[in-house]
DNA sequence: CATTTTGACTATCTCTGACTATTATTATAA
DNA sequence: TTATAATAATAGTCAGAGATAGTCAAAATG
């Protein structure tokens, strides 16, 4: 069974490639076209959207209130991806590390292959060996590190 | 009587065959398929889907999750990778590792981007918050895994 | 003894609902 | 008319329930 969250992702991001980067809803209507209490919008919003992600978020409540997605510009991959290391702090998660490296390569920043190779070096399978309290710190370093070395060479 | 745990192998593997070199699971499904329980599914796939065995598994916890294993590629450059996987031991160092990456370069088995990000992955600078025995055997999961990901078959 | 099977406990991710906060609109009072 | 109060229409928060998978060591098996 696939998840609701992935669906209404899904669907949010087609919306905001049809409306070239930016769309905005009614909170209570997603969630009626989805069947959902209102507040699994703000759990997709926050898991999926998050300005360390790539996209920027404003809402309105009270009458005709809405929730806007704006998917950040980004003309030099350089620059974004200095914006993604000093936004990623210390810890990071494996889901929220994968979202991200997916995100590069909506961006196309990286390729697919690299994006395994990220997603490999950054697993938790990989960090069975290190203590648990520690082990998203390795990985935000890890990831960190991967992103900085990007930095230094252009993509063909 | 076959073992159980064979049978679920056979029943994988079968599958896997059928979707040409990819499946995902649901574990509580299998196990229920089997009457057994939910862990002898880790069993199975701990002892028999093994990256020495050619097979790369990934998996999600929460709603919705699952556990995927795909077989890994058997062309000459996946023979060699799976021939340094297999070499290299539980525990690399830094160094080593690099010699290993500059040497996939130069079999052409990997891009000088991919090189970079690897190396990245596995410098010391990395995994300073990993205690320092296990450094190394941290470093050899990670290059492992990050390689074993370049054998995978792709579908799409 | 080595391998397999089991189950209790843990970790992670998703979904829900009650409660709260904010904004717009309408009604009422001055 | 203008200021204020009440009401309606949204969205936000957070803790807990639900749904999975992972770990580890003891028990069973052969």
């Amino acid at each position: 069974m696939a998840r609701l969250s992935d669906i209404i992702e899904e669907f949010l991001k087609g919306l905001i490639i049809e409306e070239e980067g930016t769309v905005e809803i009614q909170r209570n209507e997603l969630a009626n076209r989805f069947n959902c209490v209102p507040s699994q919008i703000n759990y997709v919003i926050s898991t999926r959207f998050t300005a360390e992600k790539g996209y920027y978020v404003e809402s309105r409540r009270g009458g005709g209130g809405y929730i806007s997605i704006k998917r950040l510009n980004v003309d030099s991959a350089g620059d974004y991806l200095m914006h993604i290391i000093t936004s990623i702090g210390d810890r990071i998660s494996q889901l929220t590390s994968e979202v991200f490296i997916n995100n590069f390569v909506d961006y196309n920043i990286i390729e697919n292959r690299e994006a395994m190779i990220m997603k490999a070096a950054t697993s938790d399978k990989v960090l069975t060996d290190v203590p648990t309290d520690k082990r998203d710190d390795v990985r935000a370093a890890i990831l960190k590190n991967m992103l900085m070395s990007l930095t230094v060479i252009k993509r063909r």
